[in-house]
DNA sequence: ACACCGATATACT
DNA sequence: GTATATCGGTGTG
């Protein structure tokens, strides 16, 4: 199955999603990007441990200064300064000081918003270096951006560039499920986690809030 | 199965 | 000084 999905992306009918995509309400973003492919084509020192493509399974919105769970709920900083931005670029920061977490922005240029990247499944095997399995895991944010290389040196990185991109494969879900954001204490109450809840691959809801 | 805890850096009060 | 859009491990039932 993954060598047919494979062969399914290398056609022509993968279509690399443009800026226009990204510049829409965060709401509609985060749904329409269940079931598209996150594309890592960096090679050497960047090389991914799971392969280039990953069909993303499970994402979340944070929208604004309102959202008290937006990194932009304190005004703009240093830190959230590419969500401020144009669309269709990346966000990328550290977490509890191992781990990232991949954000695409969205909206219009001034209006700080994006999408978390929670979870995805590999779509080919990728090298596994030492100790692998656990390194290649790609069920939950700062897994994910492990197993693909993703540190903050790809913060403010062009999604529509050659380098990280997303593409329509034609892979829609069956269907797609919404619930509250995990891992947050503010903002519990909005259901703006949408995943694909076919997937094995959903980032695993621990004690949470 | 669930509960708790430490790691480890950065941003912000 | 405190909180954090996490994870891997250990302890208990």
């Amino acid at each position: 199955m993954g060598q047919h999905i494979a062969k399914k992306i290398s056609k022509r009918k993968a279509k690399k999603l443009t800026r226009a995509f990204f510049g829409r309400p965060t709401l509609k973003v985060a749904r329409d990007l269940i079931g598209k492919v996150l594309a890592d084509t960096r090679t050497g020192e960047k090389k991914s441990a799971v392969g280039r493509f990953l069909r993303i399974v499970e994402v979340e919105a944070y929208i604004g200064e309102d959202d008290p769970a937006c990194h932009a709920s304190v005004g703009p900083t240093e830190r959230n300064r590419v969500m401020y931005g144009s669309a269709g670029f990346a966000y990328v920061y550290l977490i509890y000081g191992m781990y990232h977490c991949l954000n695409f922005v969205t909206e219009r240029k001034g209006y700080p918003a994006a999408v978390l990247i929670r979870a995805g499944e590999p779509l080919e095997r990728g090298i596994q270096e030492s100790g692998g399995a656990l390194l290649s895991r790609t069920d939950g944010p700062g897994r994910l951006c492990r197993a693909l290389g993703i540190t903050r040196s790809e913060n403010g990185l062009d999604l529509t560039g050659d380098s990280i991109y997303v593409q329509d494969c034609g892979l829609e879900p069956r269907k797609i499920a919404t619930g509250p954001r995990i891992g947050i204490r503010v903002g519990k109450e909005k259901n703006w986690r949408f995943f694909d809840p076919d997937s094995k691959f959903l980032s695993k809801a621990r004690d949470s809030n």
